[in-house]
DNA sequence: CAGTATCCAATTGGATACTG
DNA sequence: CAGTATCCAATTGGATACTG
């Protein structure tokens, strides 16, 4: 039940990542992330007992390190964990042209603030704080608002609850519509002229808003095979 | 327990190939194996009942076609399942530098001989029939011998029974030595410089059967990380 | 914060035997 | 040859609650 019995280099890297979440763990590694809590937030779907042993799993293959922290735990990459980042760029790859079909259950905000909050171009920010507000209208109230409050490259949070500060533009859509347009599935553009999404905030803010979020890292491959689902998440037929 | 419930590209590919074997039988076909028991013979441990079920999600899943071939049934990849193929090679790549230390469970004749028999280097060989013989005097009798018969390129066959040929060449060796030979572990001239391996035949056969019998597509990968079990099968210490 | 402990229903997949 | 049918032990992982 566990090993398969083949000494074929794709059957023993099978090995180590077929267990469900595995790859999804490495992931969040790879993205730059070291606490177990902060690796929670990019698998919130996940238990934290099935995070805590994927984590030793992982550990025990040699792909990280468990390293003691203060009084907290810090998970590092090894050198073979960090030799996985081709092997899930290639999934992703792979992913973003075969697989762009989305269910219901794949639109998650916490999940893609999370994205986001990750990937600014602080380059492109102006100094000092940098509050953007985003408004899901479609979605739970309890989910719908989000904000993401930049103080700094190493000091960006995400949050649900309003932080009470002046906010520099917020942006409205439907969740489906932002998760293409992070996706590279739809783009700004067409989505801002469609009327898919709009800005609220000052028009220089509104204008180099899509210079400050950048997109998913898989949203620049060449789509193919099928279509993207846009807009309201209805189903578009295969090509 | 199914999907992931994640947009991530990452997720939605290893909702389709996270399920134990699923890969191996995507490798399977990569490598050409069109029919049920010709793509068993690549996974010899894994049971019937399986592969049957692995094909059909993978059928459902848009990866493989299912054809009707007389009165059989020929499998196809689709063009979304030869898209996997940069994949499979980076799954590859990684296990080849990072997981080359294999288990005595690992070392499988059987297999070995498959995939050998798939890489024959027709162009180098002569015109008709060739015989290669192997002789593997550390596994026990009934897996102990085998057999290439290659007539022609679209017709070689593998058997471990004496098909009563006259053999070209014979290949003696412990069955790790062949093993990581095949995978690029060990060169063919070091194990036959060591005595680990060695060859009858004519002085010619003997000299170009490094030619007709090609290695993994892996071994080229550069080695890096972990040092490479040779010769008995006993495990060296990581670096 | 960073996990651990416990429970349990559901799934998984190996083994074996059988079939047109 | 190309699978299907059946059975069952073992594992898995989700849920929930708890801890230093």
């Amino acid at each position: 039940m566990t090993g398969y019995g083949q000494f074929c280099p794709i059957a023993k890297t099978m090995e180590v990542l077929d267990e469900r979440w595995t790859v999804l763990v490495v992931r969040e590694l790879l993205c730059g992330s070291h606490h177990f809590n902060e690796l929670r937030r990019g698998v919130p779907k996940m238990s934290p007992a099935l995070l805590s042993k994927r984590l030793r799993s992982l550990a025990k293959a040699g792909i990280v390190l468990r390293l003691d922290d203060g009084n907290r735990t810090r998970y590092e990459l090894t050198p073979g964990g960090r030799a996985l980042a081709p092997v899930i760029s290639a999934l992703g790859e792979w992913g973003v042209q075969w697989r762009s079909q989305l269910g219901e259950e794949d639109y998650d905000p916490s999940l893609l603030m999370w994205d986001m909050h990750r990937n600014l171009d602080h380059d492109a920010m102006p100094d000092g704080r940098v509050v953007l507000a985003f408004r899901f209208p479609d979605v739970e109230p309890a989910h719908r608002e989000w904000w993401i409050i930049a103080e700094s490259s190493d000091l960006v949070d995400v949050c649900d609850a309003d932080p009470g500060f002046p906010v520099t533009v917020t942006v409205v859509s439907a969740l489906p519509t932002m998760v293409h347009v992070w996706r590279g599935d739809l783009r700004w553009a067409t989505a801002l002229r469609d009327g898919d999404l709009w800005l609220e905030g000052s028009a220089e803010a509104q204008r180099v808003l899509p210079q400050w979020l950048r997109l998913s890292p898989f949203a620049a491959v060449a789509r193919q095979g099928d279509v993207a689902v846009i807009g309201d998440g209805s189903r578009s037929p295969h090509t």
